[in-house]
DNA sequence: TATTATACTTACATAAAGTTAGTTACATTA
DNA sequence: TAATGTAACTAACTTTATGTAAGTATAATA
């Protein structure tokens, strides 16, 4: 009826993913190789186990990462990224360059005048 | 105390922006050209009208979009993007060529199976 | 049996997003 | 002059997501 520009239905479930608080951060922690729950959670400081749980299961769901359970004492459970996963890489490093092009850091990380 | 990836501050910051729902999008539409609300918003189904308003100034506070006003009869106002706006379309390029790598679209845009 | 550690769950509070309706400003029309 | 129409919001209310704190399950060990 109306022209719209065709967005890429591909690109919005895309966004799906990484549109969501935290996910990015996740994935750019595990692209150093897997990692176990707390390593994860040690990683991203004001994440909550609440969440993190949340995220792994619909990466899970999603085929970005893989849950391997090694029945040890304590039971043992990496995650890792599947190929789908580490081929984000691409993507958190052009999220990576935008970011030491423009985001200035003169404040620390909490401002208090906000 | 314990050793921890360094998590790059301005990469936070950057998924401060770019995981929140709808700001992807919006920041693709608005590669295309300077738009105005109804047009954004035409372009984004699903986007309310009352996220289009905090988003559209969200990123104008962050130096990533201006706003235009033209005062005509009705008033128009046209959303751009800034030099950092606009350089943003290598993360929309990476993001797209992850999509069409990887995600499938067997099923219509809302499964009923779920 | 009590203790310890990891990886979750559960319950509840707050913040963000969705939905619908209404407001403002101005020119055109009746 | 009053009614109408349009774009760009804004307000009120509901629903969903996230934050926070505490609790559970499992298995080896003391």
């Amino acid at each position: 009826m109306t022209h719209r520009i065709d967005m890429c239905p591909r690109f919005e479930s895309a966004f799906e993913i990484l549109g969501k608080r935290w996910t990015g951060l996740i994935i750019r922690v595990m692209l150093s190789g897997p990692q176990r729950f707390k390593d994860i959670a040690k990683n991203i400081p004001h994440l909550s186990d609440r969440v993190l749980t949340g995220r792994l299961k619909e990466l899970e769901a999603d085929g970005i990462v893989i849950r391997h359970v090694y029945p040890e004492t304590p039971v043992r459970i990496e995650y890792e990224l599947t190929e789908k996963g580490r081929d984000l890489k691409h993507v958190m490093d052009a999220v990576q360059a935008w970011a030491s092009d423009w985001i200035e850091m003169d404040e620390p990380e909490e401002p208090k005048g906000k």
